[in-house]
DNA sequence: CGAAATTACGAGTGATTGCTCGTATTTGTC
DNA sequence: GACAAATACGAGCAATCACTCGTAATTTCG
């Protein structure tokens, strides 16, 4: 028998395991994307049998759940971060840096994720909390937006959240995939595309 | 037997099938990715049994083979058009709005082409093509910007390119997928994003 | 120790799917 | 009409893969 729903009582060694699996699971998905990666391939680089992976996730999508559990509330710190109060008043150049900052960081430090939650093979029970979760950030930069030009349209103002996330998107895979010595200069040029997009909109 | 290598001789009918059997396959992959995408659905979808869709086409990368095709012959027309070497002089708002036009018409005649041959579960042999072609416009748009910034270092030119491919690609996205109506409100968008970006670096 | 629970194995199973093949029908050519 | 080539069918084959199950080793705890 197998799918422990209710969760059954886990030993130190099992804990253990759960986390390698979970890792492998990463790497995996990461080099082939969901729907090639095998659960075999998956128990094989972390080192166990198919058996075992089955005696710790239900299938595979439950694996891809914890992934996606661990992201989320990766994303959840960095958004908790970026979006501080204090930053409402700050000039421009340096409300950027401040909010693109842990953005940046729990991406590079979860590298694949963001591609693997927006594929398409993506189960969508998996890709829609990871999609609600961005929307948020959407209506967060659109209230920052709005305090600061309150003579725009609440459309406009939704727009332009919108395009402002979708270059910060774009850009951010660049930075992710670049070699760390090369980082430095693609953020450079992410603040200098959000800078120029923003700035003559709602003001410096 | 199947494989037809050195392509066996076709009657009227047989062409119209392969154009029936490419058209709902651009249909199927649109709708599910290329990795979940069946041959058996890509033929119920056309009408047709299986055995008849090997009639045409040697395999399931075959027929992703002749999407490819198309799209890059028409990725290249419109590149064609695009990079009119006219529009070198043009003031920067007037050269964005040349440049992006014929671009955003293809893909929006060809949607889900961009997402699909830029997947992780698309064979390398198909991928790589596109991605060729998408370096050749990074390297022409360093062209014009080098030609427009004489002072700017070759390398500052190759990044400024990237990162405005980069902004164009995303918001490209969101332009393929709004509904007609919203359509030009996302251009809009999209060339304020492009001017804002560029103007500081390489004036108007 | 000894019993129960947990962890581990890996060959095997059922379902899916890319693709085949024997056969039947339609079309082009004389 | 007659013959060959092209087109069409669809049941089924072989390979793949998510997942199972019988069994065995290890850990926990009284």
């Amino acid at each position: 028998m197998a799918g422990q729903q209710p969760e059954r009582k886990r030993q130190e060694r099992g804990r253990r395991r759960m986390e390698q699996l979970a890792d492998a699971a990463a790497e995996v998905f990461a080099e082939t994307g969901y729907a090639k990666a095998t659960t075999n391939a998956i128990a094989a680089r972390a080192g166990v049998s198919p058996g075992t992976l089955y005696q710790f996730f239900a299938n595979k999508e439950a694996i891809a759940e914890v992934l996606a559990q661990r992201y989320r509330a990766a994303l959840q710190a960095a958004h908790d971060k970026a979006f501080d109060p204090g930053f409402a008043t700050l000039p421009l150049p340096d409300l950027i840096d401040r909010m693109i900052g842990p953005m940046i960081e729990v991406n590079v430090a979860n590298p694949g994720f963001k591609a693997l939650f927006n594929a398409a093979d993506m189960p969508e029970r998996l890709a829609a909390p990871t999609r609600q979760l961005h929307q948020a950030v959407v209506g967060k930069i659109a209230e920052v937006l709005a305090t600061r030009a309150p003579d725009m349209s609440e459309e406009s103002v939704r727009t332009t959240a919108v395009v402002a996330t979708q270059i910060f998107g774009a850009l951010l895979n660049t930075v992710v995939a670049a070699p760390e010595a090369e980082r430095e200069v693609w953020i450079t040029e992410l603040k200098r595309a959000l800078r120029g997009y923003l700035e003559p909109i709602i003001g410096a």
